[in-house]
DNA sequence: TATGAATGAGTGTTCATTCAT
DNA sequence: TATGAATGAACACTCATTCAT
């Protein structure tokens, strides 16, 4: 009976829409079932008929935000093939989706570790997924940038010598920097004020492409000391 | 009765000590005052002598954590006049604090919304008074930069247009941008992996300073238009 | 329609199945109609169109239990004649039953309380009646005893004196010990261990019919003294 | 501080007292902690100043029932030697105990399988203990008696042969017997009516030790095949 | 200074039951 | 004949806080 399940699924989901909303406001801990219950209008019982916990609800819309970026992600990033287009399209869409959805990200972001054992693990391989999409991006552009130096110096093959010869930026710091400065945004972006996902995408991504291009790092590294 | 006052003072910081741990293992809404009771080994009825609440006691944290930080950081400050040491000082100091007092600033930075009322305002003073003095200071460097890039004017071509498509970058959504990237390592750093404040403070300030820096970025943007 | 009623009351009858070790295991109040509807692999909802009530269900496993022993005793009681035979035969009716529909059995027993007002009331009235048949026979068989002694000795005043005076036991004494002895089975009989219900009724029938039998109970309990 | 910790025993074993009064009304399960909030007069929340969860109250009463039975019983078995008036002190013991603290008495009984864990198994090692005491005075009696018949005979020296030679009542089925005759009595048992816990005593003593003594069995057995 | 004792309000969750379909 | 969806009331338990001592 399709008539049914999609009722079913509706309902979930609107529950979810408002379950986010509280989390949103009042966080995890704060949130309670009875907020919930007069968010969606719903009895307190009449809840559980569609997930058996609090905490598989906070899992439902973690899972669900973070499954969607992803999604996105890819279908975007199948498009590209210009490590730099490539990390501007992870910005952009990371942006996007952030704003538009800010309460889901700000849920997925700020409640990380409200979720324990199997809940918290999936999220967690997901999370680590979408990391390590961004690292693959970020290490393909810094080898093409620093191949550039290390052709003429000869010898490196591997990436990561490549890398570390510059005794530079890691990939890592770089990728979590980026992160930061993406999921931060919640804690300040006011729609009044700011620009939009493609704007804010655009500076972003100046600063890190810039940041981690520096073609003038050495010299001024070494100025430095 | 200075005797009194200090012992008293005395027994209220190893309170906070143990608060900030507690709070920042479980949060501020996760954690009990029987937590807390147990981590002190002091009993319940006990700590109320010391603080009027758990608001208060979080309340007690920020400010102490945050006035601190400012205090440090305003006496490197006053010893250099380069923007761009400036903002290095500025990074370095932050991550040098947050890495030495992880759980203090982890409190400081996820629990924004936990306080209500005058305890918020006054909190929300004191960040704001941060954000300032680093707004300043990176407007300052971009000032400097802009005047500089005027002067010398004319040169790099072919560079300016590789940055073409790029917009401009606003001193907010930088400093928001760098207070992101140094804020978030609390959700990543591993001490037995991870670079010491120092390297990091160095690889943030480089992606920043760079990312930033942009001489060419004018000519870019006035292209677009 | 016939072919309804015998379908509705098969069904009944399953579900009282399934029940019965429900309460069996959980016991009335530990027992969820969720349990059940486990169980049974029934819709929560569509239980209630069997039984309006979790009370009524519990009804009518006692009623169903105790009617069914109490039919299966009048047939093997009808046979026999002799006192000591025929509670021999109750005996051994009762922990054949027992034995048998162990689940039932225990939830007969140990939910003794459990059922209200009119459930309750009628449940109670098996209960008595069960009884006085038991009831009855030991009394017959006391009175046997008690007269078979008096006329065939014809003599012994003292002896019957030294009854009447040890205030010896009586029928209600005796029979609610029988109950005890056999009911107490739940709580310890394993199948693996213990004897089955032939055997049992032996020993237990020898137990007490010496027990209340006791011919050379006067010069017992003098020595006693 | 004797004063206060003898002002929460007293506070405790009051609760206690009240608990044992409403689990034995509507058994464990059945009874929430608002009645024995009601029931003492205490706060609900004041009640877990005492204990940490229903559970370990059932099992503080159940311990402090049972240690309390096996106490009084240790004290007067220890003047006594001869068997049968061993047997006799044990019921007489169980009995008084029963009748003077039924409530309590029937909460150990009754909630036979309430209790998990380690709490189970602790309440269930005082019931073995019981137990063996009371299966080891039983199999004394019936050594003694068996012996008269054995040592005519001449041959086993064991204990279990004797016994086995009877083909008979084992001591198990004897022993299990008799609790089942004590403790059902508080299905039954109403002081208007019944006798008192010696009255008692001395009729399921008769009953029991007559039940057991057998001198008659041997031909009684022979004669019903 | 510090605590034992206590509380009202609230927590997440489960209960037996209902009713439109 | 049976169910999906929903509910009010209750569940055991915890919360931050208080107050006499």
């Amino acid at each position: 009976m399709p008539e049914r399940d999609s009722r079913y699924a509706r309902r979930l989901e609107e529950i979810l829409a408002h379950a986010t909303e509280v989390f949103n406001d009042k966080g995890y801990e704060g949130a309670s079932m009875r907020d919930l219950s007069r968010a969606t209008g719903m009895s307190l019982a009449g809840l559980y008929y569609y997930f058996e916990s609090k905490e598989k609800l906070l899992y439902l819309i973690q899972k669900h935000t973070f499954e969607t970026i992803i999604a996105r992600l890819r279908e975007r990033l199948s498009a590209a093939r210009d490590p730099e287009q490539r990390i501007r399209i992870f910005i952009q869409n990371h942006l996007e989706y952030f704003l538009a959805n800010q309460k889901g990200m700000k849920v997925l972001t700020h409640e990380d570790e409200a979720l324990k054992d199997k809940y918290a693990e999936e999220v967690r391989a997901l999370k680590r997924e979408y990391y390590r999409v961004c690292l693959g991006i970020v290490e393909e552009f810094l080898k093409l940038r620093g191949n550039g130096r290390l052709v003429r110096s000869g010898a490196a093959k591997q990436r990561s010598e490549s890398i570390e010869v510059r005794g530079d930026i890691t990939p890592r710091i770089a990728v979590l920097s980026l992160f930061g400065m993406m999921n931060w945004i919640y804690t300040w972006h006011n729609p009044r004020i700011d620009a939009d996902a493609g704007a804010l995408a655009q500076q972003m991504g100046d600063i890190f492409l810039d940041g981690i291009r520096n073609q003038q790092r050495a010299a001024g590294s070494a100025a430095r000391k």
